[in-house]
DNA sequence: AAGAATCGCAACCGCGAGACA
DNA sequence: ATGTCTCGCGGTTGCGATTCT
């Protein structure tokens, strides 16, 4: 079997098997897990060595960043798309990880569950929390559709340590939205370019590297004619609606997809320029562009499905 | 200042799919 | 065709940090 010459380790993992699981991903690429194990040089599974990789230590990742506005927009949308396919959602976010995705989603739950038992029982709400959850719905609803410099309680001020590479004056600075789609750098025949966006130098940021400042497209129509956030829509719609815990249950995508189309249009799509490897000729053609992949791992795209046309929304 | 409630995140677990012998 | 192994995904849990009374 594998495995029994020692313990195996669970728990937090130290800086010096970070260094040792970087080494062999170096060395070896981002595979054979287990053989991390069978080598000796740690003892974790090799499926606790991938989840570290995937979550912590792979390039790019945007460690201690909160979700932007954009973002949670876009896991919303995908939400109502997919279901919980926190894995194919998470490639529509760079730099998120599908456990990231899940975490948001689950707070927001949370929170909203916590929202509306509170707006049902108005005598409750003198808890310190729903002081706060009140606010947030009244935060939500000020601000502005696309730019909002403050947001939502995800977008609280913080200055903790980990939060030091993408501090929340930068996400103020930064104002409007970047965003770009994981799906798009794989399938050029995906690309589809939207006049207007615009595209703006990135800033040697974590939280902003590898994104592209693109006019975030149009979500439903009735986002379109509201000012609230989805957030709030979601729940003042859920306070009419008779079925709305259903909300908190699993989403079957399949009965949403007639119901709900996916806004999020494939001209988030855009070329992300972090190519740290890249070469290009006269012409600004990548000469080779598996160079680009180089900073991801080699089974990071694996699963990613070629994105439904819009009209089949 | 202390305690309770809540949040946010890291990590684990179980299960299913695919590869391979 | 079948069994085993590895990998990846989604759900869940545990715990430190934060917020509020």
């Amino acid at each position: 079997m594998e495995g029994r010459r020692e313990e195996i380790r669970k728990g937090p993992w130290k800086a010096e098997e970070d260094e040792v699981l970087i080494n062999h991903v170096k060395k070896y690429g981002p595979r054979d897990w287990s053989s991390i194990r069978s080598k000796g040089l740690l003892q974790r599974t090799g499926k606790s060595c991938r989840l570290r990789w995937v979550n912590k230590l792979r390039p790019n990742l945007k460690n201690g960043c909160k979700f932007s506005l954009e973002e949670e927009r876009v896991v919303i949308e995908l939400q109502a798309q997919f279901g919980n396919k926190w894995a194919r959602i998470a490639t529509y976010l760079p730099g998120r990880t599908d456990n990231d995705v899940k975490n948001f989603w689950s707070s927001r739950q949370k929170r909203l569950a916590r929202i509306l038992q509170n707006s049902a029982t108005p005598s409750s709400s003198s808890n310190s929390k729903s002081h706060r959850a009140t606010w947030e719905v009244s935060t939500f609803n000020d601000v502005p559709t696309l730019l909002a410099p403050k947001l939502s309680s995800s977008m609280d001020e913080e200055s903790s340590s980990k939060d030091h590479s993408c501090s929340s004056s930068n996400r103020e600075k930064a104002g409007t939205i970047k965003m770009v789609p994981v799906p798009a750098l794989v399938n050029p025949k995906l690309l589809h370019f939207d006049a207007h966006s615009v595209l703006t130098p990135f800033e040697n940021n974590p939280c902003t590297d590898s994104q592209l400042q693109i006019p975030f497209p149009d979500i439903t129509q009735t986002q379109h004619d509201l000012t609230f956030s989805p957030e709030s829509q979601e729940l003042l719609a859920g306070l009419e609606d008779p079925h709305f815990f259903d909300v908190f249950g699993p989403v079957d995508a399949s009965q949403l997809s007639n119901e709900v189309p996916l806004p999020v249009e494939e001209p988030f799509l855009k070329p992300m320029r972090s190519f740290r490897n890249a070469v290009k000729d006269e012409n600004d053609n990548l000469v080779n562009p598996d160079a680009f992949f180089e900073d991801f791992p080699t089974d990071m795209f694996d699963h990613i499905e070629p994105l439904p046309s819009p009209s089949d929304w």
